[in-house]
RNA sequence: GGCGUCGUACCCAAGUGGUCUAAGGGAGCAGUUUGCAAAACUGUCAUUCAUCGGUUCGAAUCCGAUCGACGCCUCCA
């Protein structure tokens, strides 16, 4: 089967050749950990997860790695703010972001290298560069990346050097530069990263943002990977400095698929912390909304388009995902144990494979379970067909992960339950319907079927 | 100033030259079923794809203009 991805580079799809036949390398852009990563950030690495089990779906082996950054000027601010030390703020939203990962089930990395356990890598780029004459040192002790030094540079985000237009952050920059664009691979240390330094052939100091992802992802994939991901906003600068410093620093081709997910919008605007507007995963938990429900809401439309999250999109998420789910439970008590798929698995995947169209897969997904429902209405569905229909789920889970699985129903709730079905066997419909009621109260919904009731949290 | 994206029903959202009188989900309405509900099922719900032109035997899909929304141009996923 033929894999297409959209890649920015070239602004069109791609069929995906993997440079080692059968493997597939992958880099994507983690966390800055200064502060609990939001349901925006959070569409991207879902994106990624679902790019990844795409690829394992049709049998690649695949290494990811993603990079966590741990220093730069928010987590040396934040730091300072709360006067504690780097490592103390690091390590605290390093474990929140896992925590959420793990909410969602979304695959960890097999590396989540950080970037201040690889600062000799990153002076050994950076010196390569410098013996290159692609960068150069200044008096205070910086180094820069000269732009006019790699001719390709701008190819990523299709800028060139005459159509910039002079920001006001760019010219406010306080380091003295030969050219106003040339960006910083190490920095030299200021009063406020305090005891946040690290000796360098220039003198104490850090490192550029963009160095740690060009010098891990030669450590972890070598000079030359398949695919390297990250969010939109990423193309400009980091994506494009990261380009011209491997590509400088490594006389090799550096990455064949940029992949890029476009963002989460809140009521038409960004989902950013400056406006406030941002969500994290616990706060989304305690409003009730499960991984489930938000995992479906971030996949129902496509990556490359803007999403807009609402309250509206998770609650239409939650009823979608009960549906599933609802079928899923039917199947599981009709089914014997066959193992074949219908011909829908096989278009559900040939979808997948095109871009990563998810809205269009779920598509095929609710046919299949409209017509599956249809037979079980009218008693049609063999336990065969029950069994494939089973397997089909559990293999479209293995990349959508939206089944629950059955919940473990509280021994306060199943007693009321059973209250509940006594009172309906003695016609008793009073109680029958308070004991309903009650039992919402508690969050959790009962059905009755035509043999027996059916519970599942509201 | 430069580069680029988008505008599909009440809402979300696929479709990127013919199978489109446009998938799927949600909401609504009517019905089957049910002690009543819920769920499920059935029917209904865009002859039309921002607007206006053009190319073509044929366009939501290509081209142009207009209107509207938005992104990037140094550290935001």
């Amino acid at each position: 089967m033929n894999i297409k991805f959209y890649n920015t580079l070239s602004r069109q799809k791609e069929i995906f050749k993997p440079i080692k036949s059968g493997e597939v390398s992958i880099y994507t852009c983690g966390p800055t950990v200064y502060s609990r990563s939001h349901i925006g950030n959070f569409r991207t690495f879902l994106f990624e997860d679902i790019l990844k089990r795409v690829l394992l779906a049709v049998g690649y082996r695949v290494k990811h790695v993603m990079n966590i950054t741990d220093v730069d000027d928010k987590t040396i601010n934040k730091a300072n703010n709360e006067n504690k030390t780097l490592a103390e703020i690091t390590s605290k939203y390093t474990a929140e972001f896992m925590e959420d990962v793990a909410t969602l089930k979304i695959l960890p990395a097999d590396e989540l290298p950080v970037a201040t356990d690889h600062i000799q890598e990153m002076i050994s780029m950076i010196s390569a560069l410098i013996k290159k004459g692609n960068a150069y040192s200044t008096d205070d002790g910086s180094v820069f990346f000269s732009i006019e030094s790699y001719k390709d540079y701008g190819k990523l985000a299709h800028l060139n050097l005459k159509g910039l237009k002079q920001t006001d952050r760019v010219a406010a920059d306080e380091y003295t530069k030969d050219h106003p664009q040339d960006f910083a691979l190490w920095k030299a240390w200021k009063e406020e990263d305090g005891d946040v330094s690290w000796n360098s052939p220039w003198g104490k100091g850090r490192p550029g943002w963009h160095m740690e992802c060009s010098a891990m992802s030669t450590k972890y994939l070598g000079n030359h990977l398949d695919i390297h991901c990250g969010g939109v906003d990423n193309i400009f600068p980091h994506h494009e400095n990261e380009i011209a410093q491997s590509c400088a620093a490594l006389d090799s081709e550096f990455v064949n698929i940029w992949m890029h997910s476009e963002h989460l919008i809140m009521t038409d605007e960004k989902m950013s912390k400056s406006l406030g507007n941002i969500k994290t995963i616990p706060e989304l938990l305690a409003d009730g909304h499960s991984a489930e429900s938000l995992r479906f809401a971030l996949i129902s439309s496509h990556y490359r388009s803007k999403l807009a999250f609402s309250n509206n999109k998770l609650d239409e998420a939650k009823k979608s995902v009960h549906r599933i789910n609802e079928l899923y439970q039917k199947l599981t008590e009709i089914a014997d144990s066959g193992k074949s798929l219908p011909d829908e698995y096989d278009l559900f995947i040939e979808i997948l494979a095109d871009d990563l169209n998810t809205p269009k897969a779920l598509g095929v997904l609710f046919n299949y379970v409209r017509d599956l429902n249809r037979k079980i209405d009218n008693v049609q569905l063999s336990k065969k067909e029950a069994a494939m229909g089973l397997f089909f789920l559990n293999k479209a889970d293995e990349i959508l992960s939206i089944l629950k699985k059955q919940d473990d129903i509280p021994e306060i709730i199943a007693q009321l339950v059973e209250k509940r079905e006594t009172a309906r066997k003695e016609k008793n419909w009073q109680l029958s319907d308070d004991l309903r009621e009650e039992i919402k109260e508690k969050g959790w919904i009962v059905e009755d079927l035509h043999d027996g009731t059916k519970c599942y949290p509201l």
